[in-house]
DNA sequence: AACTGAAATGTCACTAATGTCACATTTAAA
DNA sequence: TTTAAATGTGACATTAGTGACATTTCAGTT
């Protein structure tokens, strides 16, 4: 159930605080308010249904929620592939980058929910990876999902320092469902 | 997602106000109403398409930053860092990009109108970054700049596939300054 | 050049919505 | 816990929307 407040609001409709706060008090736009002062909070179902109902542009960070979606990183195509099958039937929507540069794009872009990274790509250190990610608040929410061929302690090193799960390779379709499951309702 | 009220179109076109809701009432001007009195609200890509359309002039302060940007992708730190101070004095904000993935963020979050990539960097194919980033209608703008050890077969394949410039190593500054300088103006 | 009429744009006054500012207080982050 | 960032509020300043009407623009005609 997830809501908004009104500064984010306000950003998202490029409108004053005060201006926002007089729409929830007007009844404009339904909110509630929070115990302490009185902060106000928008449940996102509402906020869209009064973006529609006054024909204004409905970012695109909010539609997304509809599906949740995505990254996964691997230049084996093939692996890939079977990656994007288990996560299509756990009902994601799936992108794949098999490269560096595509995946940095590509998750500005899609901002997934969660990104498969293979650790052992050719020229491409995943610990810097999930390193330069996890500086970036935008990204603090994404989940990383850790595959790789190397030792336990390779995949531990990764948790520490910012992974949200590991998986060995080869690894079993059941395994990645459960993470991905786990994932989807978070 | 910036918006434009009907006030500050009106300055911009050097209309009146009257004229700008009017402009948005027949729907030649794409916009929408704030639930209050139905203060009009524009949205930049659509003003801007619209000044396209009528092959209006576009005021440099919504075709992005005041000061444009570049990003420079090089696993050298050295290098980006001269880079840097050429780009500097040629008027740009600069950022640096060590590896492919940070580079892939970077170009999607700072929209940079260059970029200079080092052909070969290790374990990154700087051709393929060139082909994904030409596939995309967002960066049609970007302005490419090849940098290189390699001969000049190499670089002529590059701008073949998409670079606008390239530079063999060692560059002089001069050369750099003067490419930098040519498309600061466009 | 001058005339003409229709369409577009500008003007004005008035009202209502929105923005601004300073400050107290809460909330979230470190 | 400490600290920084958001939020709510009231009073007040700005700006926007509207209708009626004046003015300009511009192509076509004399």
């Amino acid at each position: 159930m997830k809501t908004l407040t009104s500064g984010e609001i306000a950003s998202y409709c490029d409108v004053n605080l005060r201006t926002v706060i007089r729409w929830i008090e007007n009844g404009k736009l339904k909110g509630f308010k929070l115990p302490g002062r009185g902060n106000n909070r928008v449940l996102v179902e509402d906020f869209i249904e009064f973006l529609e109902r006054h024909d204004m542009p409905i970012p695109a960070s909010l539609k997304g929620d509809a599906t949740p979606s995505i990254l996964i990183v691997d230049d084996e195509m093939p692996v890939a592939k079977s990656i994007q099958r288990v996560a299509r039937r756990a009902g994601f929507d799936s992108y794949i980058a098999t490269g560096g540069f595509q995946a940095g794009i590509m998750l500005s872009q899609y901002e997934p929910k969660v990104m498969t990274l293979d650790l052992s790509m050719p020229g491409m250190d995943g610990y810097s990876v999930i390193d330069f990610t996890r500086e970036q608040s935008k990204y603090k929410d994404l989940k990383i999902v850790v595959i790789s061929a190397l030792d336990d302690i390779s995949l531990e090193r990764a948790l520490e320092i910012g992974a949200d799960a590991s998986l060995q390779k080869p690894f079993s379709n059941h395994d990645l469902t459960m993470v991905l499951e786990q994932f989807m309702s978070m």
